[in-house]
Parts: structure tokens; C-alpha cells; sequence
DNA sequence: CATGAATGAGCATTCATTCAT
DNA sequence: GATGAATGAATGCTCATTCAT
């Protein structure tokens, strides 16, 4: 008696694993759409295809799809940011590559992101506590590589390097609310820009601090 | 028979300007605690300690009152900002001053700005739009300070200004997130620090622009 | 704050009596057409061009002004038809003369007479009763002159007399849901085409009757 | 937790479709009691013996069950009427049996019947339309058959065809309000009576008229 | 695996009513 | 007389969740 079945719908024939899958890809679709509190569980069946009560075969509860959504949506990142700091290259590198690793994953899974994004502050106290601690870890590393970037003389003597980093993630992070509707904002073309704006905007002058 | 009131409730004997004022100042902080979504009329009534029937005698629905609280959040962006881009001085300094506007209305209304950031997707479709198109000739006043600087030559020829301007926003948004939050994080501090990032990155290098 | 008023209104300042019959005509109004529990005092008050409150001076309660509604909608009824059945004439011409008296308070108080048809049964219990007790007492009195035109020969022997009252009656009740809006039918039209009806299908045939 | 199931509680295990018709003949019940807006919908659900929000498993808005109410209230009223209108016999037989037909339904689906009767003004615009024409049509079928009656010389050639019309529908339906409660009345006495009056009424006579 | 049926809890909203002014 | 402010009690409705099949 529901309605159209999606694309996904059809595709029904694969391992559980798989199938699983499906299911928090749709509710981080949703979410994301939505919001949590504003998304129901009748709308995530909905792209499934399926009715509302299958969906608890899948999982126990909507708050525990939120936190697997937000599990994959923070998947990697801390992972990929510590290999960089502690890779070769200099500072002004790392940070560029250190936007490059926090972007990509919207090319694949941005729905994820901003799901953890936003709507993280859902999520049961435990979890949100989990994620917090993660985020806090990740800053600290974004953190600690201007700050080696100071030490080296690379970057201002006078940056504050918590704000900077802070204000580095912020604008990374709002590239995720616009992603896909800016026309041209490639990934690539964010990352360089972004990372000669911070880079340039962290940089020893010559000609100002030489002096 | 309801819960303990609040300090806000007994300041009632005002203009009934004043108290409508106070009814939507208590759903911006609840909104921007929970979310739309996720906050109930109960949750606002609770912070006046009033009942949550009452409510309604000061706004016609939920809706309204998102409503509300977004206009408060938005009141003054786009004047102040044609403001400066109408004003005199560098771009740099329009872009510090911008800076400053954008951050200074957390000082007083961080919950209404914060709302309204994070939930103005839920506005009903009329207002949604409204603020959408505010929104955009916001960023636009940006973006023509940005190339302003750059036609000047103060700021980088490739400069992507669109992006940029962005940029720009998104890192200063991302500081309602954490502001109050960041020990010594003052407004004062964010908006030099953020100024000197972003009019740093956007600078014409000498070294790099002399060829 | 509220609406325009309506021309009720500003006729003002007249004897308190006459004030208090304008909120009950307001409210037979309003009960008509949109039911008694379909209406909220609100709409009474609007009609009115008052608040909502102010309706509280002049009834205790909603309930009471639908008493007051129906006791003028019942008002005369049974006055009228016992002078015109203990008065002179044929049965047949009694019959006219009833269902001339039936339907001419549509005349000036149709909302009244509607009302009372209508919402009666949300009337509280007491007087309920006594607007049941009153109906009986007229249909009674109406199914005794036909009894009498039976007796005298007028009326078919086989007539039976209750439901007679009743069609009679229900025909009569009938007109008020469309009076006012089928075109032409006056109260005169449908007094004289009803009592047609009504006395030629009651009346002693003469095929019939002489056998 | 709830209060005594009804009798219908127990017959549950039933086709879907089944089991969806108890539940409007329940509103169909309690509409005709209490009228739309003076019954809620815990009022439907206490009858059935279920919980309230059970309810919106089977229908989507109070004002839906109304709906229905109403369509099974107005089901075959139209076709059965034309039958007869297309059928052989004199006016008068046909007057007869479109009495019948009209007073049959309240055998078995009378609480229907009077729902339609009383509480369609309460349908959403759309149906509320819709149930409109279709009364019109149905005033019309019968004002057919009197003109009819009149063109053959069995009626009255002065009569009024609308108006009769109008009365005898109006008469039929005042037996659904009393219909069950006036002791002896049943289907077949009313319809008789009924027909009488009526039929005589109209009638030719040869006193009169021959003149 | 999936679903139909049902439900408990909560929610936004309405509304008659009260009362101090 | 009239009203602004407030409220208690419902009310229609949504929704996450359960469970037998």
C-alpha cells in the first residue's frame, strides 16, 4: 500500500552486510535532509522502499542509526590526519594535506559528515561523549601541526594556533553546507583555495616581519 | 503545580512589548539547545515558568516562533555589511570591519544567530525563501569587498572571491559553535585573529606578486 | 488588535437588555452555521467585534447561551399552536393556520428556530428535558386537531394521526435548512404549497370514501 | 489500562477490510450521537475497544472518517432513484417506491444515513462539493418524477414540483431522526403513510378539479 | 526477512473559562 | 463594562517501537 520503491529498492539481492549498509546510508541521507528530530522513521523506509517496521530488523533503534550514521561520518579522520603530522613535508604542506583529507570524504559519503556535523548533539550521551573526545583529538593534532609550524619559523610567531586551527576546520567544515550547490566548487578547487588562504593567511611575511 | 520558574519569571510586570520579547528570547535558547525539532513548547515554557498553554497567547504556532527568532537573528547583517562595502578605507579594513559585524551580534543575541544558522531549513517554504535571498545578497556584499581588493591589487589576482567570501563566512559562523566555549576565546580576539588569516591569505605577496 | 468589527457593533450604547439580546443573536448566528460545538466563542466574539472575554459578561458559559438560543428558538411554539387548536374553524383550516404559525418565526429568527432544531441535543441534561418535554407537548397538539379532523369526518379514517404530526412537522423543519436559499419559496409559498399537501393527503376521498 | 471493550472487540480476527469497516460503522455511531465536532475520537476508539491512536492505523483524519461516513451515508441513493425514475408504473407507484428505497437504507446503515444528513457541512470543502451535487441530482431525480406525475394529469396541475420535492425528501428524512424511538414506526408503516399523504396531496381531484 | 497491526508516550494546538484591573 | 493575560483540560495527530506471524 506504500508508495514507489526507490532505486535502491530492487537492488535487494546482496549479502546482509551489504544490506545493511543500505539501510544507515538512507537514514544518513534522511537525516541529513531533514535533521534527526526532524526525520522519521517512516521516511528513511520510504527510500528504501520497504515498510517502517522492517526497518528494525536492521536496527534497534533510531538513535542507534544516528550513531551508526555518525560512526561512518567520522570514519578515518583522526586515522588520516595523524599519519600527516606525522609524515614528512612542512608545515604549510600538511595543512594542505591535511584539507585534502578532510574534504575528500564528501565525495563519498557527505551525507555522512554533515549528519555528524549537525546533528551530533543527538546523539545518547555516551556516544556524544565518544565523538567529542574524537573531534577534540582531532583538532588537537590540526593543532599541533601549526604549532609546529611556528616552532619552525614557518608560520607567525603570533598565531594563536587553537583559534587557527578551529577556524581551519570551521571553514572546511562549512564547505559542507554548500558542497554540490556552489556550480565549480570541485573539491580539489576548495582544497587549494582554502589551503592558500590559511597557508598565506598563517605565513611569515618577509616584508612585514623581516622589519 | 509545574516546575520551579525561572529567574526570568518574575520580571513580568513590563510592556507587553517587553514580554513577547522575553517568550521568543526563551525559544531561541531552546532552539538553540535542542534544535527545532528536537525542543518542545514544554522546554520553552519551562525556561519562563509559565504553562506551556500560555504560550500561545504570544505566538500562533511553533513555526511563528522559529520565525521570530530567525528575524532576530538576521536583523542588521546586510545593513551593516553594505554599510562598510559603501564605506571608505582598504578592503582590508572593510574585511576586518565585516569581520567585526558579523561576530559582534553574538555578544548579545548568540542563541537568535545560532538558530538561526542551524535551523532555518525548517522554516515554513515562504520564510525559508525570504531568508535565503538575505542570505545571499549577504554573501554577495562579501564577495564585491573581496574583488574590490582584488581590482585594487591589494588582494591576490587568482583570488577565487566567491569561494572566498565563503570561506570567510563559514569560519566565522563556525565560531557561534564554540564561542563561550573556547576558554579566552573573546570576540575581540576572534575577529583579529580571523581578520589576520583571511586578509593575510588574500594578500598580493611581494616576493610571489613581483615576480 | 482584533478584526474589523461588524455592523453589530457600533449600535452600541442601547439598554443593557438589548445589548445581551445582540450577543445571543450573535451566537444563534454563529450556532447555525457552523454547529454548536464547530463554533468557538472566539467567533461569537468577532461577529460581535468584541474580545473573546467580554462575551463572559453576558453569558456564564457557552452552554447557557445555547440555552438562551433555543429558548427563543422554542419561544411561542406551543403558545401559538394551542390558541389555533382550541380556536374555531375545519381541521384543515387549523392545519393551515399551524403550519402558517410553524414556519413564520423563520421570518425574524430563523438562526434561532435552526439552532434549536439542531443542536439541541448538546444541551445540558435539565434542560434538555425541558425542550424535550415542550416538543412532545406540540406534537401533541398538532396530532390532536388531526384526531379531531379524523373524528368530524374531514380526515381519512385509516389516518394515522402521530406520524401525520410528525411528517407534518418534519416537512415544516425540513424548509428551514433550505429557506433563504431555494429561489422564490417564500414563507407564504411554502405555507400554502405544504398545507396542500398536507391536507390533500390527509383528507377523505371521495372515491374512496363512499364506497 | 483502557476501559470495558465493546462487543465489536472481539470479532477482530477478520479480512483487513472488514475489520477497517467496524471501524467507521464505530464513527458512524458516535457522529450520529454526539455530531462531528462534539465526539472525539477517543469516543470511536472506546467503542471499539481499542486504543485511540489505533485509530490512525486505519484512517488518516478524523475529518476522513467523516468522509467515509458520509460516502457509505449517500451510497446507492442515486442509482436506486433513477432505477425507479427510468422504470415503468404511474407517477404515483413511483412515488412509492422512491419513498422506499429512500427510507430502506435506515435498516441497515441508518447512523450512516443521518451522519450524512446532519454533519456534511463539517466535510472539507472538496467533499462537502461533491456530496452537494450529488443531493442536487437527487432532488432532481425526484422533482422529475412529480413533473412527470403532473404532464400525465396524475398530479395536481398547480403543484409545485420543486417544493414538493423538497418536502417529501424533507419528510423522509425527519423519520431518520425519530426512526427507532416512535414505537410501532416501522420501515414499512412509514413508507406507507408516507406515500399517502403525499401521493393524495398531489393528486388530482375529481371533485375539485373537475369542476 | 519482512510486515501488518497495534500501542504508549508525547506533542502542538485549541478553547472555554477565570480574574485582576 | 470590557479586556489582557493566563491556564487546565482536552483533542487530533505523530511516531518510535513491539510483536506475532
Amino acid at each position: 500500500m506504500r508508495a514507489t520503491a526507490s532505486v535502491l529498492t530492487r537492488r535487494s539481492r546482496q549479502s546482509p552486510r551489504r544490506r545493511a549498509a543500505e539501510i544507515i546510508e538512507a537514514a544518513a541521507q534522511v537525516f541529513a535532509e531533514r535533521g534527526f528530530h526532524g526525520a522519521s522513521t517512516q521516511d528513511i523506509a520510504d527510500v528504501l522502499g520497504i515498510r517502517q517496521a522492517s526497518l528494525y530488523y536492521y536496527f534497534a533503534s533510531k538513535e542507534f542509526a544516528l550513531e551508526q550514521v555518525c560512526a561512518r561520518g567520522t570514519e578515518g579522520y583522526v586515522e588520516a590526519a595523524s599519519a600527516i603530522a606525522a609524515g614528512s613535508g612542512t608545515a604549510a604542506e600538511k595543512v594542505l594535506r591535511l584539507l585534502e583529507a578532510h574534504l575528500s570524504p564528501m565525495l563519498d559519503r557527505a551525507a555522512f559528515v554533515m549528519v555528524f556535523q549537525r546533528e551530533r548533539r543527538h546523539l545518547p550521551k555516551e556516544s556524544r561523549r565518544r565523538v567529542g573526545r574524537l573531534s577534540r583529538a582531532y583538532e588537537r593534532i590540526v593543532e599541533d601541526v601549526l604549532k609546529e609550524g611556528v616552532a619552525s619559523g614557518e608560520f607567525r610567531r603570533d598565531l594563536d594556533c587553537r583559534l587557527s586551527a578551529l577556524a581551519m576546520l570551521g571553514m572546511a567544515n562549512a564547505a559542507t553546507a554548500w558542497y554540490g550547490k556552489e556550480p565549480g566548487a570541485t573539491v580539489e578547487r576548495i582544497t587549494a583555495e582554502f589551503s592558500r588562504l590559511i597557508v598565506g593567511g598563517m605565513a611569515q611575511r618577509e616584508g612585514r616581519s623581516r622589519r
